[in-house]
DNA sequence: CTTTTTGCAAAGCGTTTGCATTGAA
DNA sequence: TTCAATGCAAACGCTTTGCAAAAAG
C-alpha cells in the first residue's frame, strides 16, 4: 500500500471483530481507521464528517452506533467532558489528558508516575477500581500565545 | 433557625453575590442552598425538580443559568462526566473521583498527595495548569454488592 | 427609577429508536 | 440463506436564546 501508512492496531481489525462477533463492514473499518489516526478526540459529528467523505451516503446514527459499539468492545474511550458531546479516544492504554478551558481542546500526554498512583485505602475498600486518569484544566500554548 | 442546620457557606451568599455583581434573588439563593447540601454532583435537571418544589413556578432554564453563573464566579464546579447533561459540584476545592461506571454516580474523595502531584515537565512547558483531578472508574460499593 | 433577572416558548444541538432494506458471513 | 448492520426519519433529552414582564438595588 502506498502513500498514507497503515496503522498496526488496523491490521487486527478483522480479528478484533470476529473476536466481539460484529460484521466486518465498510463503514465500520473506515469509522476505525479514521479514529486510529485522529488526534482531537473527535465527537460523533466530527467524525461523520470525515467518514462522509469516503462514504457520501453513511448516516450519522452508523456512526454513533459504531462508536459506542468501538467503547463497548473496548478498542475507543469514552473521554471526560463537562457536558456536552461525548468525545471518542482511540488510545485505550495508560494515559492522562489536558483540557484547555479556552478552546475546548482534549491534549494526551503519557506519564509513569501517574500511571502508578498508590490507591488510598478508602477508596480500595469502597471502590474495585477499574482504570484512572490525572486531569488537568488550564490553558494550551496555543490559546496562550494567540490572543 | 431550627431544623435544618445552616451551611457556612450559604451566610455569605449576599457579599458572593455583590462582589459578583449579581442581585440576591430568592431563586438564587434556593438554588444555591440545595446545592450546597446536594451529594450528588446534580444535573439542571435534578436541581430543577428540587427547586421546584418550593418554587412551582421557576423555571428549567433559570436553574440551568444560574448554576451556569455559580460556576463563572468560581461558587461552583462542572464536574467531568462521559457526555450527556451537565453534573455541577458545589465544593470547589481540591477533591477528586470516583466514577461509578454502573450507576453513574460520582463519589467524592479527598487525597493530600493527589492535591500536590508533581507536574511533568513536558506539561508544564506547554500547558499553564489551573487545577487537576485524579479520577477513578470503576464499581461502587452498593453496585458490587446488591446484582 | 434603572437594570438585571425571571418565566415562557421556541429553537438548537446531540443522541437514540423503530423499522424496512441491505449486505456480510 | 440468515441475521446483523445500515440508512432513514422521527422522537427524545438537554441546552440556549429572544423577549416581555417582574423584581432587586
Amino acid at each position: 500500500m502506498q502513500g498514507q501508512a497503515k496503522h498496526p492496531r488496523l491490521e487486527r481489525f478483522a480479528e478484533i471483530c470476529k473476536a466481539s462477533h460484529l460484521k466486518v463492514t465498510p463503514q465500520r473499518m473506515a469509522i476505525y481507521r479514521e479514529l486510529l489516526i485522529s488526534t482531537e478526540h473527535p465527537t460523533v459529528d466530527a467524525m461523520f464528517q470525515i467518514v462522509k467523505k469516503e462514504f457520501p451516503n453513511i448516516s450519522y446514527d452508523t456512526v454513533s452506533r459504531t462508536m459506542l459499539t468501538f467503547a463497548q468492545i473496548g478498542i475507543a474511550d469514552i473521554a471526560e467532558v463537562y457536558g456536552g458531546a461525548k468525545r471518542f479516544d482511540p488510545d485505550v492504554a495508560d494515559h492522562h489528558h489536558l483540557h484547555c478551558v479556552s478552546c475546548g481542546n482534549i491534549i494526551d500526554f503519557h506519564n509513569d508516575q501517574y500511571n502508578n498512583l498508590d490507591i488510598p485505602d478508602e477508596v480500595r475498600q469502597n471502590f474495585r477500581v477499574l482504570s484512572s486518569r490525572v486531569v488537568f484544566k488550564g490553558i494550551c500554548e496555543k490559546c496562550a500565545t494567540t490572543p
